[in-house]
DNA sequence: GTCTATATTCCGATAGAC
DNA sequence: GTCTATCGGAATATAGAC
């Protein structure tokens, strides 16, 4: 795995999180890195092998934080703070998450990377599904809904609070991530 | 107001719900109507135009719907219902709502059709918020977030399911809105 | 193995025909 | 007033140079 891949990879996260998979080319991610459009055809032969390997590179991202939290025996609570704290961290960079971005663009998406895209999502909601569930089991969250629909509404907020804080810019996210932990509070 | 100029903006709009402001051309248009591409560029010099145009027709939409509920007499409960219904609609026509699909986009976009994004995003949101507050005074609602924090996870929660919705496709998306208004019930 | 010169297609847009 | 022929440029992608 060379270092000009992962320097690609991040650059085209950046541009999809930025931008939108359909507005950015292989030429912004070329100039940036001082060289011609074509060479970045080198590592990824088409757009398609480009955006699968970036949203590979999330789930892989994503599995490790997983791992990282149960191995090190977070709570339900700290596990949700963790992973919240993405979010506030993509809204202080001003960057989307690759559910709501890839998502709005999922019609116009190659196969490899629809699945891609579905098993990463896939993942987030199954993970945070067993994390409501078994943190309600133990008495340490509270709420009344499906812990399945639960979970939607949870990565929904987050994820279109980032586009609609894109549009309003006075959006206090903080306050809106504290919102729904509140919600969850016995 | 000639028919045409208001089927290129009915057309252009189902493409950027359906495919995403920067994934359709004027060709898209153009083809439907059994034009040349050229011709779209008649009514809507540019696609700045054409962008900011749809947008105003939508907010035009959104106030002669919210005047009509005011003038029906609606309480707080049948405007949030009447509101959630142009969701559970989009859910069903596979289609995102402009503030998602535009949201995504929204760097990309013109100064223009941003103002008028802007513009669209803050008459939902005030109407939201303030039907949420008056609703909660006449104890038809009961919530203890701030009603714009409500207003707007609210919002984002229609949002962002309609794009988890299609890289999910069996999500039921009746039993969220039900959810959503579970959670506002004294 | 890494990158460039180049091909091809499609985009938004203009000038001008009817 | 409405639409077409056509342009200039940018997109993805291939073939081949180093």
């Amino acid at each position: 795995m060379s270092i000009t891949r992962e320097k690609i990879i991040e650059l085209g996260e950046n541009l999809i999180l930025s931008r939108g998979y359909n507005a950015f080319s292989y030429q912004d991610i070329s100039t940036e890195l001082g060289v011609k459009n074509a060479a970045i055809h080198y590592y990824f032969p088409s757009k398609e092998n480009l955006g699968t390997s970036i949203v590979r590179t999330n789930i892989q991202r994503f599995e490790e934080m997983i791992d990282n939290m149960h191995s090190r025996g977070f709570d339900e609570w700290q596990q949700l703070d963790t992973f919240i704290k993405i979010y506030i961290k993509s809204h202080r960079e001003k960057k989307l998450c690759l559910v709501g971005s890839l998502g709005s663009d999922f019609n116009t998406l190659n196969e490899n990377t629809k699945k891609e895209l579905i098993r990463m999502t896939e993942i987030i909601l199954n993970w945070l599904t067993s994390t409501l569930t078994t943190g309600r089991e133990k008495s340490i969250f509270k709420f009344n809904e499906e812990p399945q629909n639960k979970a939607i509404l949870i990565l929904s907020s987050l994820v279109a609070t980032l586009q609609i804080s894109r549009i309003i810019d006075n959006i206090d996210y903080k306050s809106i991530c504290q919102s729904i932990t509140d919600g969850l509070k016995p």
